[in-house]
DNA sequence: TTGTAGGCGTTATCAT
DNA sequence: ATGATAACGCCTACAA
């Protein structure tokens, strides 16, 4: 177990200076039989350079870092393929930081990239504090948001409009004759959770000025999981004048796939007694039965927009702040079929 | 935007020497008014020591990679976050490399190591040539596999016996009744592939020297994946003599996904007609409807263990090579439930 | 206890 | 076109 050979040792064998070396293998000019003897050096040695002392001396890691609130959440998963697949090529590797629900940490990573592990940050946080937003803006290294930030703020961002995405959601439930349609939420303390209560709200409003009474009200579950959806589901139980609501939004596929567990257990048919739509459509929207109608918000292209953004940027450092956008699209499956007759009571 | 300080303006700062910075920085001892004052302009200049010097210098980069065939699978999102958990607190960063499908893309990112941009590697390959495990051994850093990696080979390793989790499921099948169990399997030119299609061998002959028939063949999926477990279904349809399976084992969760999709589809009930059972049970099986019986293969704690693994042989190189075990662990759900009488047609 | 100086491996400047 | 040399930011003998 030797050493791993450095420019020194292949200068050496070559018969050059290691500067020529260095010129050879970052593709400047050289006289070919210097280029030829640095190359078979090379190749006998095994040498590849060392990213350490790289980054030292050009003070870049080829890292991008990418922070999620959780990784668990297939949204971010897919999120994160987009940004793989968006940086593919560019020879840079991805740092995945999943921190968990405590936004001091959140703050505290931003903070140590200036410890210089990371080129560039990209980031879709739940929570935005002004702490976070002000730590993202004096980050050390260019940074996309994908989420919203606030209007104004100076950074690159991808965004897509999930207010937009719970008024699809409702419109359609509507068509398909859903009159009580509830909406389980997540967190509103949550970017996305206050966007789509607004949506609720907006399109319970549309509904009404249009003569037609759909409200049956919101329910925030504890975070954006399975089970928080369970408890949401009962916890709509409870309230309710009596009737049940006949359909449900939730505010994400995780609530969504909660709250059918819940009311599949409990009994009812879905669609028959139950319209259901998730937003997000994840990857098992499709393969749950019922498949689950879902609002895509196209994490996956949102990664890949991000990961462009960013080298676009690193290109370019002081080109103006962009803002990209990607429309949501409802995916109409079974679990928001037409209530048919023969699934009324 | 000035630049970053180095431990020459804090240096400076204090009054004192670059290497009393250094020495109070990494907890030598010092006179403690010396270590007050490097203290306080560390504060005052909000310093944070530069990784890739602290690199260059010490020839460790507090990274580690994890390597993996699809992040999208949630078995291996779940050992991420096992991993992350436990290297939680040893201040090391997370380097994560979904690898698709392409064999020489894995060997040659265990040889691209070398560059020193991670301390050691976590992996988890589908697929084991001669060439990835030379590759493997030979690494320039520490390496934990997750995974079957053949006797013998000197490497930390984190084994299950997934062959014997097939048996698990189908002695459960069995005594549910069910007497016409099929496989759907991965691809036998994975490991896991050929440990499950030897574990479902063996629980076949076992049955069988029982007295039990119970075997009604295997299909080979293309993949692991969910859309790979309906065509394997319906490949399934195309075979058998005549009766159709009254269970299927599959080799993993996303399989078994695809196939109670596609039976649901067709109009049977689960378990009432079908009892399926999975491997590896990942966070949706409890989630589908019906839930999805599971033989847990702990890829969460395979990550943690790998984890601790890593870190033991960070701290001591020279040990001999450990294999840790994990013990599959049948999880009953809904989806093998006995079939029961109005079950039957 | 503290400071000086050297080196980790690379790239880049500036002579030649 | 090439080579000697100086950085990049950090840690750590070694000497004082």
């Amino acid at each position: 177990m030797t050493r791993r050979p450095t420019v020194v040792e292949v200068a050496d064998r070559a018969g050059v200076s290691i500067a020529s070396v260095s010129r050879v293998l970052n593709g400047k000019s050289a006289r070919s039989d210097t280029e030829d003897r640095v190359r078979a050096a090379v190749a006998d040695l095994g040498y590849l350079p060392d990213s350490r002392g790289r980054a030292l001396k050009l003070g870049s890691t080829l890292q991008v870092a990418f922070a999620v609130d959780d990784v668990g959440n297939p949204v971010y998963t897919e999120m994160l393929q987009g940004v793989e697949e968006g940086m593919s090529g560019s020879g840079a590797r991805l740092l995945v930081a999943s921190t968990g629900h405590d936004l001091g940490d959140l703050v505290a990573l931003v903070a140590s990239l200036s410890r210089g592990y990371a080129d560039a940050l990209v980031i879709s946080p739940l929570r935005r504090s002004p702490e976070l937003v002000q730590a993202l803006v004096d980050a050390p290294v260019p940074v996309v948001v994908v989420g919203d930030v606030g209007e104004g703020t100076p950074l690159d961002t991808v965004r897509t409009d999930s207010r937009q995405g719970v008024v699809i959601a409702h419109e359609h439930l509507r068509q398909t004759g859903r009159r009580r349609i509830a909406f389980v939420n997540g967190p509103t303390d949550t970017a996305p959770g206050r966007a789509r209560r607004d949506g609720y709200e907006q399109a319970c409003a549309a509904a009404l000025s249009e003569g037609q009474s759909s409200a049956y009200g919101m329910v925030e579950a504890s975070d954006f999981s399975v089970g928080a959806g369970e408890k949401a589901w009962a916890e709509l139980q409870t309230r309710g004048s009596g009737r049940r609501p006949d359909a449900v939004i939730a505010a994400n596929d995780l609530l969504a796939f909660g709250v059918m567990r819940a009311a599949l257990s409990a009994g009812l048919r879905i669609p028959g007694q139950l319209g259901v739509v998730g937003i997000d459509d994840t990857q098992f929207a499709r393969v749950f039965s019922p498949s689950l109608t879902s609002v895509s918000l196209g994490a996956r292209e949102r990664g890949r927009i991000a990961a462009r953004l960013l080298l676009e940027r690193l290109e370019a450092p002081t080109t103006p702040p962009r803002v990209e956008r990607v429309e949501p699209v409802l995916v109409v499956r079974e679990s928001s079929a037409r209530a048919t007759s023969n699934a009324r009571r």
